[in-house]
DNA sequence: AAATACTTGACAAACAATAGACTGATATTG
DNA sequence: CAATATCAGTCTATTGTTTGTCAAGTATTT
């Protein structure tokens, strides 16, 4: 992995090209490689040095005064700053086991320090995306399985919901957005409490650059409506989870239909979506099986609105 | 770490730039050191003094007579200003209001971005300790009047809770503990719906140096016995916040203290603790009326433990 | 051909430092 | 009681520094 361009660089920390020079010509922050033509080429703990940086800076260090300092000390500041869930003493690795593996272990452990910082580590190396849909998803799928059979007692399902609810808050407000970006509304309609699905799309959402107006669980669909249309939201996304038969649900998707015009995307995920199919056609709503399928759609809108 | 700017200082302690080189100039109040190019940098011990010092004159210290205290000195006078029976008496100073205030104008905006970048702006000016005595205590408070009253929408309400609950979290978790410190079960009791009061006391005693196992809400009884016992917690805080009425509480009390043994210290806290109080009595438990009350309860276990 | 990179030099905005004056309170004192 | 002194914070003016951005011209990659 020692092919990164400048622009990959700048992508993943958030930092200008021009930035990403001029700290090096000045300050010698980072002194990348070069190819035979003379370009920059990065490996990836160099990108990790300019995103502790970069961190730095924003938190009121002087970028001339940092530049020189070892990347452990770098690491000590950043830490020290931000929440240092994702830099903790990270335990031994586990050879040979999933991260979903060590996780579950801890929640039955109800370790739930281990638990974040599994987390952390593995959203740091599958980068948000495959994190969300190769560890959250199945991760919860499976505490909800185990819940189901016994497997996980009360307690435990808990502490690794306040655990996994506590991460994917943290991931989507570290996700930075611009003030243009396209806004949407997520929540789980009323009497849906189980939130973590709309969490989940919540984080992928902000992923994809969207500014999330992020209302949790278990609310009327006027007040869906109300915070979609002042907030000109360009999309709405609901997670419905829980009981695959609540009769009220059909009413509660035509009234947000009713009070959102007939042009606003709807999108409704999670385990019982399916369950409702006919009501979420009726209103044009679109079923959302996978997060994939959401990122993508996301996408599509944006790419629509602004060409 | 010795590279914070004037600026970085000044948007941590919320003195202005020219306070804090006045301080300097007259008091030596922090004398920070210099670059080359004669810029002031500072370290967090020097933050930390001066926050002490702001927090000081803010409650009608003479900034001429404390400047030249010893930092420990300082610390004895901050505590001492703000104990409980002070804060009772004293609604929050107009420190905490304006920050209040803007944070209730972005709720009404639905504006979740402004909400956390205020929150956090808030924890940084005031620490933790302050931060949730004297702003996210007094506007959960608000957030639940205005509501009642009608003045708040349920959508905006939402958006509020959620946007305090994860940063909360993010808060709770950025507090570092080592493995010997002890531990306490925080939870919901069972049909306690409402977390925030449990998320309150999760932070105080993250920040007191506790290791916190936090369950969430609506936990059974038996369940928050078995976290307690087989985790060894020192101490089990519960929140019960809605029904004042609920007559399954005594019960679930009851069997709570059934499994755990007699000498485990309960803590019960929130708004409609008081309702229950016979209840509590009966198994022994303590109301916590105030978050300051828990952080002391919290640190005299910790002192008759751990001589 | 279009997109991406590189270097150099220049520039402007934000940020800091100092000195000194000013304002509005609270004491102090004749 | 009024005049004066002190204290604490604010403001201005001036100079200097730091930092991100831009432009121009050239080279490389796709």
């Amino acid at each position: 992995m020692r092919t990164l361009t400048i622009k990959a660089v700048s992508e993943r920390t958030g930092l200008s090209p021009h930035v990403i020079r001029v700290w090096e010509q000045r300050y010698h922050a980072v002194v990348p490689e070069r190819t035979e033509s003379n370009r920059r080429i990065y490996t990836d703990a160099e990108v990790d040095r300019l995103r502790l940086l970069s961190r730095a800076t924003q938190a009121g260090h002087s970028i001339g005064l940092i530049a020189s300092l070892t990347t452990g000390e770098l690491q000590d500041i950043v830490s020290q700053e931000f929440t240092p869930a994702d830099t903790l003493n990270s335990p031994p690795p586990d050879s040979g086991q999933t991260a979903i593996d060590s996780i579950m272990k801890a929640i039955a452990l109800l370790d739930s320090s281990t638990v974040s910082s599994e987390l952390a580590k593995a959203a740091r190396i599958l980068g948000p995306i495959a994190f969300l849909n190769e560890i959250v998803n199945p991760l919860m799928q499976r505490i909800g399985d185990d819940w189901h059979n016994g497997n996980l007692r009360v307690a435990q399902e808990h502490l690794a919901t306040a655990a996994v609810t506590s991460f994917l808050n943290g991931l989507r407000d570290s996700q930075r957005t611009t003030e243009e970006a396209p806004r949407i509304v997520i929540a789980t309609p009323a009497r849906q409490l189980h939130e973590v699905g709309a969490l989940l799309a919540a984080t992928t959402a902000a992923v994809e650059g969207w500014q999330v107006i992020y209302l949790g669980s278990d609310l009327p669909a006027d007040e869906i409506a109300y915070a979609a249309t002042t907030q000109n939201a360009r999309a709405i996304a609901l997670s419905i989870a829980f009981p695959p038969d609540d009769p009220h649900l059909g009413h509660e998707l035509m009234a947000l239909r009713r009070g959102i015009g007939d042009h606003l995307p709807i999108f409704v995920g999670g385990n019982a979506a399916r369950n409702y199919e006919t009501e979420i056609n009726r209103q044009k709503g679109q079923i959302i099986d996978n997060l994939q399928f959401l990122s993508i759609a996301l996408s599509e809108i944006r790419t629509k609105i602004q060409p």
